[in-house]
Order: C-alpha cells, then structure tokens, then sequence
DNA sequence: TTGACATGCAACCATAAGGTTGCATATTAG
DNA sequence: CTAATATGCAACCTTATGGTTGCATGTCAA
C-alpha cells in the first residue's frame, strides 16, 4: 500500500500510467518516446511501478511489454480514499462553521 | 495536484490525516502525543499537509487547531482514480487476456 | 509581571530519490 | 554468423526528504 502511494507520488510515473491508461501494453521504447528523460530513467519508473504492481510486465522475445493492473487503485480507493470521501461532508461542515466563527471559541 | 500526491506519500502524513478523520481539529500537541517523532518533525509534516490543502489550520491564542479538508482528496479520486476505474474491467480483462496467454504473440 | 506552555524558525545531518553515463546481455534480422 | 535492436545492470552525482537539536516568539495563568 506504502509502495503505490510512493509510486504514484512523482509526476513521470503518473504520466507513464497515464499513456498506459490510453494505450495499454507498450513496449519500454514505445513508453521513452518523446520523454525528455533517458531510458534507464523510465527503467527505474518502471521498476517502481512493478514493485507497486501497478504495472506488469510480460516478456514478448526480447520486448518487455506493459499492462496497467487496476487493482492496487482499486484497493486505495477502497481502503483509504473511500473512508474519506464517506467523512467528506461532515469535514466540510466543521470547517465552514470553525471558519465562519473566525477563530473565536 | 502533486502537492497533494506528493503528500499522501508519506505513511506518517497518512498517520496525522488518519487520526484528524477519526478527531478533527486538534492540537500540534495533541497530534505528537503517542507518535515517536520530535513535535518539530510532525510540524514539518503539518506543513505539507496544508500546502497540499488537506489540512487548514485555525488559530485559537497560543494553540493551533488543525482541521481536514476533504476536497483535495475528492479532486484526486474525480481527475484521477476515477479515471482508471472507469478503464477498470477492461484493464483487468486485457492483463487476464496476455497472462493467460502466457507471453506468446 | 513573570514563568510556564504552545508553537515557530533555522541550521544541520543522513539517507532516499531521480537522473545520468557506460557497459553487458539477449534476441531478432539479414 | 554477425549486425542491429531491446533491454538490464552498476556506478555515480545532485538534490529532496525526513529527521534532529537549539533557540526565539507569542500567549495564558498565577
């Protein structure tokens, strides 16, 4: 759980889950396209993604292809988000009230 | 948008959003109680929270009261979970699809 | 008014994170 | 078989991150 918060924490991975997420199954060069990064540095999202299994790899000969597991989302979603979003307008309420009152007991 | 990613990603700023859901507005002080961190650490974490807006603070004299604020994480969970879970199944039925597969093309 | 209390600010430190370059390895095509 | 292609691995560098300690500031209570 740690690791898909830390993954989803730096915005070249979000963008690599983002072209995923559009185009499911891409190569690593087809994923370094156009990304002002070096390879190895998309190896190293990518490892970081893996380890969260967000992503998972499948070998095709000497291609690494790359398919987006919905899974872990899910799961923070679930777990972690939802358990918020259910809090979400009595929060909202305490703090609309405590900011109407302007910082007086 | 990656204040608040970036803020999430640490497990004890989950911590602090976690005991401010169960008991929102408390203390500086009532949030070091119990935790094995310096009060000037769980500050700095403080600090990212409410740069991310997760957290407002309200001053009542001397004590700092901290309050959660659920839009953020809302925001997160419509531009960018919902997203993926909009593509959940078919997703979950492409990784299914090549693993069953099993690698050959 | 003075001391205790709640918090802020700044310097400093160790480690993690993101990136690079260089070279090695495995697969495919000619 | 040999070239080119696709990727991995390791060392290295710079900056961010999470944490500490020490001291300063502002507020409340006796």
């Amino acid at each position: 759980m740690d690791l898909v918060f830390k993954a989803l924490a730096d915005p070249s991975r979000r963008q690599l889950l983002d072209r995923l997420c559009s185009h499911n199954g891409q190569t690593l060069g087809e994923l370094c396209r156009d990304l002002d990064m070096t390879r190895q540095a998309v190896t190293k999202h990518l490892a970081l993604l893996e380890a969260a299994n967000l992503v998972v790899p499948v070998w095709r000969g000497r291609e690494k292809l790359h398919y987006l597991n919905p899974v872990p989302l899910h799961e923070i979603y679930e777990r972690w988000i939802g358990k918020f979003e259910r809090q979400r307008l009595s929060a909202l309420h305490d703090l609309k009230k405590i900011l109407e009152g302007d910082n007086r007991e």
